[in-house]
DNA sequence: GATGAATGAGTGTTCATTCAT
DNA sequence: TATGAATGAACACTCATTCAT
């Protein structure tokens, strides 16, 4: 019984390891990317060893490759925990691109995961085949399209992909590109007055090309 | 006079040999970004030898400050191309979203220099100041988008940098994210119909934003 | 108990390593000083690896400050070796000063590891502050001087530091510039007869100077 | 004849050339080793260029041959420079520890070369053989000692070489280990005092050494 | 599961030296 | 003589990974 309990809690404990290995790689990844990141920097900021990265994720790739996979999920998670099916479908599209907005700009290690990955050309996405709910989010956008063709209030024939990767890329481009583009233009894109700025356009934006004109 | 030619082409040759370390070297950064592209790799792929590298540019950081400092010279030259001038305001945005894709289609390489840019904070970008003229693009968006109102073509109080931005992340994010949303969403985003169909999108979703509505 | 018996061979086997490193190292920044000595060749002439010195002294100049720390720890050691308290005064002071030609004699590494290191202007002694018994040397200079002119032996008024300062150049000196007035002077300075000879003229002016005379 | 003058001028040069960077290798080489002298550092601390230092002197180690051969003759001359002969011998003696002292003082940067030579056992000044007149020094020496005892104010039997070496020594020493003896020690040995209480110690040791007896 | 020590290939960088002009 | 560019070997140092305990 003790000894029941004794493995409970070195399970919970491996878990707990697993658990803050990832959230420390996710942020030593996303500053540095994967070749940037150090295998002995990201164990020397958790409670445990080095050794540790190696039992649970057998390299520092197969380290990244958890961390991507959690990244992922979180998003999905994210994304997926309004229901824009009550609101009227002009409504549930700004919530929708309003909430993408938040989503990118309450996780920015997330989105810096995702840059580096496609400085890797997508190798390691490539190698991690649990996207079964990948298509969740077009499905949601094409909801919201469809639904709004039948109110009258959207155009129809509208690609929900396509409207997807616009909403996607507004949102993950201004997240991403802060640096560069707070620099070329000289403003303070992290402040909150230019992001709301920001958020706003983007809504204005969605809306107007999903909009059906009289 | 064969002494000028002379010191001539001395000088070509010092420049020649930077301008190819900078094109090598912007494959590589753009491969594997800043701390993933290899020195070595670099003075191998060129004429010249490691050294060259730091007796012209210092250190590895000085050479990728130089491949990005050229990377946004090359998309400047590359956008200030089109005199938008002589177009009707309608035509010419729909041009200058359109340029805007083709540039990015036309230079992956520099499109990713810039996402490692934005891993690294943006570190690099900031000891370069010969940015004077920075403004090119968002002038050039603002005198069609002034002259569209005028026209009555366009709508009026719409935000030059805002609209710019979104021409920008649009383009920049199809070539960026190639590989992570081509593999969640499982289609061939590289393709030519892809890209043709983006491409649209893309213009479409400019013009229904920045078209007057009666 | 098993594990700290086994604890302590780990943490031997970790002191052997440095033990050696600090040996060889010693030979190496000896004969070549610190610029001279190379780190590979000093890893080479170990069992280990290079790697272990980053590891266990943090860089080459780490390396260097162990080296000097021990030079000097062990001519400490051997100065304090013999007690001169018990013998009178006049021999004591002879046997310091040939101990002290002898423990030159018996460690030209350490002669030369000091040279080196003045060549650096010091610069990486003022970093190793152990020197808590540092005074030692003068000290025992003191009691003998002082127990001199008690007896009536030796002269009153001497200065301590300044003899110990004259004990050590003449016996420093000989030991290290041997090759350079080997040259000049074209005598076989390493032979035991003129090192004899060198450590009887050392003597005998430590004791001119520090003689009553009557 | 204008192009005798310019000749002229150009061997002027020339000959100018090589003495500063012999002035400035002096200091580097006293400064750094040989091994931590760094060529380009000595041709930038000059007028002239790095290619002067191999067409004048053919290799790095060439110009630090030079630079011992040049630091041995200053002191030969600086040396040489007192007549003691007129002196009476107590009195020469005295005078020729002090200006000793002196010259070592004055010229720290030879001191610290014949150091870097003795760091590198000596293989350098053995590829010189331009010491003639390196008995000077000991004959000196002999004259003083010679006639003291004659005049009965000095020691017979005394060996010249050994008296001439406790000079060098107490003189060189002090000048050569003020890094690390002024750290061990916690003393200014740089001040002028110091230098002072040195100087009269050291004179004092080599008159006491030398001095006869009743 | 945890820890310190070790490995070895490789990484950015430096340096004495040479060459073309 | 003088200068900037080039060479290539070597250098100090790092890193992902493994092992013994």
């Amino acid at each position: 019984m003790a000894q029941a309990v004794a493995k409970e809690r070195r399970k919970r404990d491996a878990s707990a390891t697993r658990a803050e290995l990832i959230a420390v790689a996710t942020d030593e990844f996303a500053e540095k990317g994967l070749a940037g990141a150090r295998v002995e920097e990201i164990a020397m900021r958790t409670a445990t060893s080095k050794h540790m990265i190696y039992y649970h994720f057998g390299s520092k790739d197969g380290l990244y490759r958890a961390v991507l996979e959690q990244a992922y999920e979180e998003f999905r998670v994210a994304e997926g925990a309004v229901n824009y099916d009550d609101l009227p479908a002009l409504e549930a599209l700004a919530a929708l691109a309003g909430a993408t907005f938040d989503v990118h700009a309450a996780h920015p290690a997330i989105v810096r995961i995702i840059m580096a990955e496609n400085i890797n050309r997508g190798q390691h996405i490539q190698l991690i085949d649990s996207f079964e709910q990948r298509e969740l989010a077009v499905d949601t956008m094409r909801r919201i399209l469809d639904r709004g063709a039948a109110e009258g209030t959207l155009k129809s024939g509208l690609d929900p992909l396509q409207v997807h990767l616009t909403v996607s890329a507004l949102c993950f481009h201004y997240i991403a590109n802060v640096h560069t583009f707070g620099h070329v233009f000289e403003i303070d894109a992290h402040s909150a007055e230019q992001m709301r700025v920001r958020r706003d356009e983007i809504i204005a934006t969605v809306l107007s090309r999903c909009t059906a004109t009289r």
